[in-house]
DNA sequence: TAATCCAACTCTCCCCGTGG
DNA sequence: CCACGGGGAGAGTTGGATTA
């Protein structure tokens, strides 16, 4: 079979983020939820992806196999993590509806920062952001996900990292109603740390 | 004529009231 | 207290109409 630009769209977008599930899909391709699944049945027919019922209830998830990431910049995860999947499908939803209101924007996922900084050898400094958002005059946004209150001093010490890049303008910080309190006080002196609250992205 | 769209359908889980 | 079951919600499927 011959992928189309949006096959390779897809491979691309769900290796960006690792794993999604199908409503990332549905509302990143802007198409129905009927069309979302016939699409993926092929990709995974075809072995590029791999779908997956992980939590009863939920919607599938969907990674891809080592011949769909030929298609991508990125080598296919490992493995679904579980600690860490509520993060991560909240984290999709705040990357795709940033994309929806700043579509000049670049979005840069975790995985691609994580990735280039290896590549670049750039291991300076301990943290990577959950996302970038590179805007065309070059003005760089760090995005983080906050669901629980991280210590302060950790806190402290990624806003400080932050503070000494020259390319980072500003830390937009999602937060879970917990953080948001945990943070408020933080922010409230660092013009460029912004709060918004994650009600709406809680899927 | 193959790809795409979409309404309406099934399936399954879960909540919650009722009756033993 | 538990067993049953109606109803609702959300995930996933199907088939016929439409489009390019």
């Amino acid at each position: 079979m011959k992928l189309t630009d949006r096959d390779i769209e897809i491979l691309r977008f769900i290796n960006d983020c690792g794993y999604c599930v199908t409503p990332h899909l549905t509302n990143f391709l802007s198409v129905k939820r009927a069309r979302t699944y016939q699409l993926m049945r092929r990709l995974v027919q075809r072995k590029f992806v791999i779908k997956e019922h992980l939590l009863q209830g939920h919607p599938a998830l969907y990674y891809l196999t080592s011949k769909g990431a030929n298609f991508t910049d990125l080598p296919p995860i490992e493995y679904v993590s579980l600690g860490t999947y509520r993060h991560q499908i909240i984290m999709i939803n705040v990357a795709l509806k940033l994309m929806r209101v700043h579509p000049e924007a670049i979005w840069i996922s975790e995985r691609h920062l994580k990735h280039d900084k290896c590549y670049d050898g750039i291991g300076k400094r301990g943290h990577v952001a959950d996302g970038l958002l590179l805007f065309p005059d070059n003005r760089q946004i760090a995005i983080e996900v906050e669901l629980s209150v991280k210590g302060r001093q950790r806190i402290e010490g990624i806003i400080k990292s932050y503070a000494s890049q020259f390319d980072i303008k500003e830390v937009w910080y999602f937060c879970s109603q917990s953080a948001y309190n945990a943070l408020s006080g933080l922010a409230a002196k660092k013009t460029y740390i912004k709060l918004f609250p994650i009600k709406e992205f809680l899927a």
